[in-house]
RNA sequence: GGUGAGGUUCCCGAGUGGCCAAAGGGAUCAGACUGUAAAUCUGACGCGCGAGCUUCGGUGGUUCGAAUCCACCCCUCACCA
């Protein structure tokens, strides 16, 4: 590799803010340098949002660096108030250990723990937070903060400011325990980097400043920049809501199908972001789509690529298969053995009772099957007939139908329903 | 503890006795156009196929009638102590 880590960050518009930039070049290139992200449980999984830190991980190990993952479990009991709104709930002590175990093992998946001198390690705060006294805690870190310098930080100025909004001291806190993260950190593991989003960037700053002054030491921090979309709206979510870097709870074939529905305007960059691919490819596949007329190559790309490096070849396969028999257009031609994969692929699937069929108006039916949030949503797609049955368009006339529309003669295969709501929203349903 | 401002349907935010299932905006969903993109236009958007049912922090009350008035309570915020 010609190119540094940093010319490569940089160049895929990875780098938000760095502490004094020519020293952190020149110590990259030093040598092997520890560096550390710190991910907080606030749920039982990570999701996308987490993802680019991970790789942003994982792109320092290729370099040469030893990656720590460091999962919050001090800090997640506590609430990062970095440019939230509003002050947060919390969670309970035993719920939180639990989303530890969850993260560890997420988090895992992405960094090498084989890799000799630059093997990946996972930490957990809670480790060298939880027995220390408060009032040496006080003492010993607390003298280092100036509170004047904390409420001038942009990342809780809102919340002091905006009328109607507070911040507790607990939340308050929360920087001064992730800048004393960051100075263990250094004592134990001679960690000089920390990296995160660039709503950390005064926390990681406090962490520098705390390591210089009670470990004498010059460490670093990098952020990176918060995902944006071309139309302003939220990145990571979708009607169906965020997701999630757990199979469990967003199916591979859910997760290609995200990548897959990427604005034309974000597409370029997401692959900079999300990808391993070299920018000079990308760059290459953004002419070539624009020379070409119609529909470009990049999602798919896209796709593929981010589904891979979160889900795994399996995974991937999984997502095309039912990609390619829900959107080729003709599903009759799909096999038996094709819809009893797509069902453990990821499709949503449920079981269909036939006794009650009689009861029950489709915008029930479907609604309860979680294609809807409501039985309004489906009423509306029966009225502009885009509610599919095999193939078969329904309108409002068959609400009260379901019998005749849920036939057991028109089953697929004896027993399979492929219902496809809209445009995008396809379920199975199975008979028995 | 005191003073002040507040708590409305996913979010923001109007509404101060009937015309209120509650303005407007955002988000979201469906349709048209497309390329499973964007933009635009159309429709939906408490629940219910429907008759209808349940909402405006909570509980009681006044009234023929309450999101709106009264009492008490809970919660949030700001300032002061």
């Amino acid at each position: 590799m010609s190119e540094t880590l940093l010319q490569d960050l940089k160049a895929r518009g990875l780098v938000a803010q760095m502490t004094s930039e020519d020293e952190l070049e020149k110590h990259l290139a030093d040598g092997s340098v520890t560096l550390y992200c710190g991910f907080d449980p606030t749920a039982d999984s990570l999701h996308i949002g987490s993802l680019v830190p991970l790789l942003t991980l994982k792109r320092f190990q290729e370099y040469g660096h030893k990656p720590l993952a460091l999962v919050g479990g001090a800090t997640g009991l506590i609430g990062d108030p970095s440019f939230k709104a509003q002050e947060r709930k919390l969670n309970d002590d035993s719920t939180v250990a639990g989303w530890v175990e969850k993260l560890k093992a997420q988090v895992s998946a992405f960094i090498d723990f084989e890799a000799g001198e630059k093997s990946a390690e996972v930490v957990n705060n809670l480790d060298w937070t939880q027995n220390v006294n408060v009032l040496s805690f006080l003492r010993d870190v607390g003298k280092h903060f100036s509170v004047n310098q904390m409420i001038a930080k942009e990342s809780v100025k809102q919340r002091i400011d905006r009328e109607g909004e507070g911040i507790s001291f607990t939340e308050f806190t929360y920087m001064i325990l992730q800048s004393y993260d960051f100075q263990q950190l250094n004592a134990s593991h001679n960690c000089t980097l920390q990296i995160g989003g660039s709503d950390q960037w005064g926390n990681i700053t406090g962490g520098t400043e705390l390591t210089r002054r009670m470990n004498g030491n010059q460490v670093f921090g990098l952020t990176l920049p918060l995902i944006t979309k071309s139309d302003g709206t939220k990145f990571g979510k979708t009607e169906s809501g965020t997701i999630w870097l757990d199979a469990n709870k967003t199916s591979p074939y859910a997760f290609y199908q995200f990548w897959l529905q990427t604005a034309d305007a974000d597409v370029y960059r997401f692959l900079k972001y999300f990808t391993f691919l070299p920018v000079a490819e990308i760059d290459a596949l953004e002419k070539a789509d624009a020379e070409r007329q119609g529909r470009p190559e990049a999602q798919k790309v896209l796709a593929e690529e981010v589904t891979r490096l979160v889900h795994g070849e399996s995974g991937l396969m999984a997502a095309r298969r039912i990609t390619d028999a829900l959107f080729s257009g003709d599903t009759s031609e799909l096999s038996e053995q094709d819809y009893a994969q797509i069902a453990q692929d990821g499709l949503p699937s449920s079981a269909l009772k036939t006794g009650e069929l009689s009861e029950t108006p489709l915008t029930t039916l479907l609604s309860e099957a979680g294609m809807a949030p409501g039985g309004k949503q489906v009423k509306d797609a029966l009225q502009r007939n885009a509610v599919i049955v095999n193939g078969q368009a329904h309108g409002v006339e068959d609400n009260m139908n379901a019998p005749q529309v849920f036939a057991v003669e028109k089953a697929l295969y004896g027993k399979y329903f492929l219902v496809k709501l809209g445009k995008k929203k396809h379920h199975l349903f199975t008979l028995g």
